[in-house]
RNA sequence: GCGGGCGUGAUGGAAUGGUAGACAUACCAGACUUAAAAUCUGUUGGGCCCUGUGCCCGUGUGGGUUCGACUCCCACCGCCCGCACCA
């Protein structure tokens, strides 16, 4: 009897698949399309097991969902611009587009032995010219829509390096290569306006019914509608030109309760006041000296300064309060300026207490009627409170009715009015950096800012590019910048700034429909392929790229791209957990950990070992594999020993797609077991006949059907492959005879065909099976099969299981109750007294409440 | 700080209002073998009296709803994701 040899067998199917094009996608009109999508990759040069993970998700479904007869389409790119390849420039000399290339080449290398269902034929990378050429085109596009628009904004200022530093590259408000403190400075950037859609993206997550709960209600917290006044407060004496500030809240209801005014360090007023007063400036300064970051400015401490102006209350023109620069306040966020109530909101009241502001209490508890001490009192505003302080006699209310009175109150008398506000900002879009796609526009000192002309696209990176310097290549470069306006002629500037990486990966979905076309999209391609019908990713996208991705094929609707139909690209979506693996450490000679892989690991039961030399290991929290803490398993290293079956089987077994799901050495060496097995068992049938059927092995045949159909369709491939174990073990342990067998082995071909598609074909050919497995139609299980004539009830008394009995299944409910209540235990545990109430469950469960 | 999620044996998990621990791992015992590996068989949540088809406890912690709660509700603890220039 031979081993299975996945490393002959995975390469011949593959080859057999490419053959037949069984993967290539055609537009079928006359057949029903299904299609299916994963994340693309970012180029990092080597596939990680979180890939493998999340393609072979999609690879289940698509070839089941091929296998019920959709025309699936399965397509691959490369997510490819983006910072990584310009720190590798930097740091080792290589051009970003050849760096990028080449881990494109090594990555599909390594993808390709995993035997995914994928049409390669509609491979594209973000920075391939066609493709960003396309992005141009639409970019123009839009900004005839009026979708575009350009405005000041902040950004991480690096002094030292004289560039553009992400979130990410600020460590302790420091920059990262040069260690300066980080300011924030202010350039003129281009935005897309995806706030003007704020109202229709909230309404639209309604419809995506087939999206995680958690991800429409994230998306919904993170557009933040709210309904709220806008008023001004009078300053008691103008300060220049500016006589009052414009505030913002949503809680007016609230008003009573003021005791002072914030404004945030870059609202103009803060701003303005800087030059008569160097103590405030100093205070600025320190404020802008924070990254840009929003979790960065609500974690910092708060802090404030006393302007010394006063503002006047709208309620009251004897009483003043006096306004502060508060260091937590969003210029983004309302109008950059709030009024404080401390007694009803605890960052106020920690400010107060701080600065020795009066707290002054609005509303109470109605059972608990005492002052705000050290806690603000902050209700549902469901909750009916009783009022102490409210301009318009409200006695007792919710906080909600008391907001909506107090808007209708400040609109009648005319000092403020209500608004609807969205937490949304528009999308930067201006990157300072070469690896992206340039911005198609040219700067005339006649005509102003004018688009290039769609001829002129590709506007194409240059090559000759160096990054000995920091900043961005293209604003040194020598010549690229030099171009005639598209408008008049004359020679002008080319914009520099380039898109960020998110506009790439917002409409890829759309191209791979037509990912050769001349034009961003072909609308007889996108009609017939879109919507995505399974996107499949991970949750860190849940708001950003998904969001931006909704906007961006509306704004591809209306300028034509994309049919109406298609403005909701991804009909479901599934996000799934992350690959985690233990961490190892050794200690360095500073005490500080020095990360170990895997590889270099003895794991025993009492603790682990460094192979080379035997020195203890610390076994650190198993955490999302990761180079920085070494904690990682190459997926190569595991097809080379065990073939792509094996790492496919692991992936999807035990752990539920959407939770994370620990790499062990013995979990792999046990799914590459089971394939073993499951090639023995085809072996040992090979050369039988087929016989006559079983009936045992065909209810389990059926059986398995439906619980691996079940959990392919709910997404819990986990379950799928519990439920081929287990049709394994019955498979194995059938007293039937080989002829039988091997029709229960020809279903399980089929039924692992998705999860471990070369052992499936091989099983399946051996077996005699038709053509290939992957083309076969799936399994239907004979609904007669699927019932059995008597269940086992368990009984209770008083909640707790005391006995079972079996019934045939269809027993009227009155005959199970006289069984219950004859049956011995029942008896014993009532010990005597009548049982108060019977329930029967039909087909479930009965319990005997005493 | 704000928003979202997760928490079940030694381990991954199953059960989504109805028998808690399917299936797998690990461990232990047995068969086969000169031996080992592989393979096959069996046991395994904790505790108590092992007399039973026996009893008690048990799903992060504390409370609540229900005939019945891992599942629903409230509070707390711990971990994870996102926070607009990482992708």
């Amino acid at each position: 009897m031979s081993r299975y040899n996945a490393r002959v067998v995975e390469p011949k199917w593959q080859q057999a698949w490419d053959a037949a094009e069984v993967f290539r996608a055609r537009r079928d009109p006359a057949r029903a399309k299904y299609y299916v999508l994963e994340m693309f990759p970012y180029p990092s040069g080597r596939i990680h097991m979180g890939h493998v993970r999340n393609y072979t998700m999609g690879d289940v479904v698509a070839r089941y969902k091929s296998a019920t007869d959709f025309n699936v389409l399965h397509p691959m790119g490369w997510d490819a611009f983006g910072m990584p390849a310009e720190n590798a420039a930097m740091e080792k000399g290589v051009h970003p587009g050849d760096w990028t290339y080449k881990n494109i080449a090594d990555m599909r290398t390594q993808l390709k032995p995993m035997g995914l269902s994928i049409d390669w034929s509609r491979e594209l990378a973000t920075c391939d010219p066609e493709y960003y050429g396309q992005q141009q085109a639409m970019f123009i596009d839009m900004m005839d829509k009026g979708l575009v628009y350009r405005k000041n904004a902040v950004v991480n200022w690096d002094p030292v390096d004289m560039t553009v530093l992400a979130n990410e590259q600020v460590i302790d408000g420091k920059g990262w290569r040069s260690g300066a403190p980080v300011e924030r400075k202010e350039l003129t950037q281009w935005f897309f306006r995806i706030s003007d859609f704020s109202g229709e993206l909230l309404e639209a997550i309604d419809g995506l019914e087939h999206w995680p709960e958690k991800v429409r209600l994230m998306q919904q917290n993170w557009i933040g509608k709210s309904r709220g006044l806008q008023m001004r407060f009078a300053l008691a004496a103008p300060a220049g030109d500016v006589d009052g500030i414009d505030v913002y809240t949503t809680r007016p209801d609230t008003l009573m309760g003021a005791n002072f005014i914030g404004i945030s360090p870059d609202h103009p007023l803060a701003k303005a006041l800087e030059a008569g007063n160097p103590d405030l400036a100093a205070f600025n300064a320190d404020c802008r000296r924070m990254g840009t970051s929003e979790a960065d400015l609500e974690t910092a401490e708060k802090k404030g300064f006393d302007t010394g102006l006063k503002v006047k209350h709208p309620l009251d023109d004897n009483w003043e309060l006096p306004v502060w620069v508060a260091n937590f306040i969003l210029m983004d966020y309302g109008t950059g300026a709030i009024f404080g109530c401390p007694a009803h909101d605890q960052r106020d009241l920690d400010f107060s207490r701080k600065y020795g502001l009066p707290v002054i209490d609005t509303f109470f508890a109605l059972d608990n009627p005492v002052p705000v001490a050290d806690e603000a009192f902050v209700p549902p505003k469901t909750e009916p409170v009783q009022w102490v302080n409210h301009f318009a006699g409200l006695d007792r209310s919710t906080g909600q009715e008391a907001i909506d009175a107090t808007i209708h109150y400040a609109e009648q008398h005319g000092w403020g009015k209500g608004v609807t506000n969205y937490r949304l900002r528009d999308w930067g879009v201006s990157r300072q950096r070469y690896w992206g796609c340039p911005i198609p526009v040219v700067h005339c000192d006649d005509c102003g800012v004018v688009a290039e002309k769609k001829a002129n696209l590709p506007v194409e990176l240059p090559r000759d590019v160096t990054f000995d310097k920091p900043g961005n290549p293209l604003d040194r470069h020598p010549t690229w910048r030099d171009a005639p306006c598209p408008k008049c002629g004359k020679p002008a500037r080319r914009e520099t700034d380039t898109m960020d990486t998110f506009v790439d990966s917002s409409w890829y979905y759309a191209r791979f429909t037509a990912p050769r076309a001349e034009t961003p999209t072909v609308l007889a391609d996108a009609e017939y392929w879109m919507n995505v019908d399974q996107y499949i990713g991970g949750i860190e996208h849940a708001i950003l790229h998904l969001l931006y991705s909704r906007f961006f094929a509306r704004a591809m609707n209306l300028t034509g791209h994309l049919p109406k139909s298609a403005i909701e690209p991804f009909n479901a979506l599934f996000t799934q957990g992350m690959v985690t693996h233990e961490t190892y450490a050794t200690r360095g000679k500073d005490g500080r950990p020095v990360w170990r892989t895997p590889d270099e690991v003895e794991r025993t039961e009492a603790g682990a070992t460094l192979r080379a030399s035997g020195e203890a290991v610390e076994i650190g929290p198993i955490i999302k594999m990761s180079k920085s803490k070494k904690n990682v398993v190459d997926p190569e290293d595991i097809i080379d020993q065990y073939g792509a079956d094996t790492a496919r089987w692991f992936v999807m077994s035990d752990s539920p797609p959407e939770r994370d799901v620990e790499w062990t050495a013995a979990g792999a060496e046990a799914a590459w077991r089971h394939l073993q097995r499951v090639w023995r068992m085809t072996e040992e049938i090979a050369d039988a006949g087929d016989g006559a059927p079983d009936s045992d092995l065909e209810r389990a045949t059926a059986r398995a059907i439906d619980e691996v159909t079940k959990g392919i369709e709910g997404f819990a491939f986990n379950k799928s492959v519990a439920k081929l174990y287990e049709f394994t073990n019955i498979v194995q342990k059938s007293p039937a005879d080989a002829g039988a067998k091997r029709a229960a082995m020809r279903v399980m071909a089929q039924l692992m065909q998705p999860m471990t598609p070369h052992l499936a074909e091989e099983v399946w050919a051996t077996l005699g099976g038709d053509g290939l497995v992957a083309q076969a139609p799936w399994p239907v299980a004979d609904p007669a099969l699927l019932v059995d004539d008597t269940v086992t009830l368990p009984i209770q008394v008083n909640g707790k299981r005391r006995s079972e009995i079996t019934v045939p299944r269809d027993m009227p409910k009155e005959e199970v109750e006289k069984l219950v209540l004859a049956n011995d235990a029942v008896i014993r545990f009532c010990d005597g007294k009548p049982p108060k109430k019977l329930i029967v469950v039909p087909g479930r469960i009965v319990n005997v409440v005493v």
